[in-house]
DNA sequence: AACGATTAAATCGTGTACGATTTATATGGA
DNA sequence: TCCATATAAATCGTACACGATTTAATCGTT
């Protein structure tokens, strides 16, 4: 038997739809139990990889980043907020906007979670290579979806 | 400019992680606009298909299916036993289990919604073959990622 | 200066996900 | 038979995700 017999056989071979979502399950388990022990979701963890990269974000570019808006990231923030991770403060040029910066405890997390991505890479056992043309293939495949929701 | 343009630039690039969590939100919001009309969520529609392959499955069964558990399934299925689309029965061999059909209104819905993933498949434009390998390769994925939680 | 239109967040309700626990039933020895 | 163990669903609390709406601030035009 080859890995084939791991992917097929379910009502939804050849979905693609379910491989996507069920890939997407798979990865959050899978995180879920590496982050736990820094005390962060997936979701929140992605914050803290963006503000590490540039802090003092808007939610609005947050939002771009993360393929979310404010009803998910409002809360979400308010939590990492609540946690001591990040400040939100108002604009004072524009008070419409809110930025988010990192707290000292914030930046100090967010470098340690560095460790993460390889950690996972490790776990996955499959080639780093493909892992990477894996993530091309998905960004073009999710334009595609994206695209097709705007039309 | 190249589809890159379109891939790239954030500041997640290279993580698949986050292609395939970026695929499962682009995913899912195709699926509602055309699930929409079928006033069914993604997840719903998977078990809807689920049964419609083989009707009167256990919770657990199509727990196995989806991936998922009853803490999550127990609620949805309630939801469409709810809107007439299933009904739940106690097996009168082993009382713990729990066995769904569909009623006459979800036959008719399982199979008016067959037309759903071309029109999905249609508003990608992206080549078919091309879907099916992704989908092979996502599974790939996804079969590793469970490894990794187990262990 | 004024005011309708736009924009940025926030709020609200519904529906997944999921860890942890609970309830009910079934099973396998002593 | 009895009881510890195991199993199947269900329940509970927390955290996304998102459509729809609301609130507040800014902008554009007059």
């Amino acid at each position: 038997m080859t890995d084939a017999s791991q992917t097929a056989a379910g009502p939804f071979e050849g979905y693609l739809c379910f491989s996507v979502y069920a890939a997407g399950l798979a990865f959050n388990r899978l995180y879920k139990q590496v982050l736990d022990r820094f005390g962060l979701t997936y979701p929140q963890y992605l914050v803290l990889v963006a503000l590490r990269q540039r802090d003092g974000q808007t939610v609005s570019e947050l939002g771009d980043a993360l393929f979310l808006e404010s009803n998910t990231l409002t809360p979400m923030i308010k939590r990492l907020e609540a946690a001591g991770l990040v400040e939100r403060r108002r604009d004072t040029r524009d008070e419409r906007v809110v930025r988010v910066s990192l707290s000292e405890a914030g930046k100090a997390l967010a470098v340690d979670i560095a460790c993460v991505p390889p950690q996972i890479g490790e776990a996955i056992g499959i080639d780093h290579a493909r892992l990477g043309q894996m993530a091309q293939t998905l960004d073009e495949l999710a334009a595609g979806l994206r695209r097709a929701v705007r039309d």
